[in-house]
DNA sequence: GCGACAG
DNA sequence: ATCTTGTCGC
């Protein structure tokens, strides 16, 4: 079971993120596209009545078939600040991943990982809590920059935070917007790409976040009524 | 100081 | 994230 504290204040956060970082590991590839499990992790919220529903739900990596799925709900703990994302979204996400059955093999989390202000985004922060490997997959570029990749699936640009490569902007589908991939923890960047790419094969989203969007959602509709 | 800003 | 109808396209 993994604790987590909730940060006074935004200097406090920021404070937790430096810490952080330095466990994070970089040098392994990660698990191999298409085996083992996968699963993918989401929040919905109603900040108005204070609810965030969780769901995590784990897939077959080779079939894309769901293994298995769980929901957490809670109370909102911290208000949505750019750059301060994991701690709005991670009380109910782990929670969420320890009611999990089985291993959850690869986790990939909506948003980001290293391309982050202080490269300790939501995936890494939920892999150094964790110990899983983990990748981010976000639908917008943040502040970051990026050259608009070629047309077909498959065809990516780096993200970049000055000249460093942070992430990649990476077409999952001919003809539709690229997702923002980056490394969360225990993955590498080409690695992530290919994850993403498998996961993504019938549609722009990877599967793993199109299922833990829906069920945190239909779990939020189902908590409120 | 002002604007931009993952979800 | 969330508030929200019809509508264009495959």
């Amino acid at each position: 079971m993994t604790t987590f504290r909730t940060p006074a204040g935004e200097a406090e956060a920021r404070a937790v993120q430096d810490a952080l970082r330095t466990r994070v590991v970089l040098d392994e590839p990660g698990p191999a596209p298409g085996t083992g499990r996968v699963t993918g992790v989401d929040v919905a919220y109603d900040d108005g009545r204070d609810l965030v529903v969780a769901a995590a739900v784990t897939l077959d990596a080779a079939t894309l078939d769901v293994i298995a799925e769980s929901t957490a709900t809670g109370r909102v703990s911290f208000p949505y600040v750019p750059g301060l994302l994991a701690f709005r979204e991670l009380p109910a996400v782990l929670a969420a991943l320890e009611d999990l059955p089985s291993d959850p093999g690869l986790v990939v989390c909506d948003g980001y990982g290293r391309a982050h202000p202080r490269r300790f985004g939501l995936a890494s922060h939920l892999g150094v809590l964790t110990g899983l490997p983990v990748i981010g997959v976000a639908k917008n570029p943040f502040t970051f920059r990026y050259e608009q990749p070629g047309p077909r699936r498959g065809d990516f640009t780096p993200l970049l935070d000055g000249d460093e490569e942070v992430g990649r902007a990476l077409r999952t589908q001919d003809g539709t917007k690229p997702v923002f991939v980056s490394v969360g923890h225990r993955t590498g960047l080409d690695n992530a790409c290919a994850q993403t790419l498998a996961l993504a094969r019938d549609f722009r989203q990877p599967e793993t976040t199109r299922r833990a969007d829906a069920l945190c959602r239909a779990a939020l509709r189902e908590a409120i009524g």
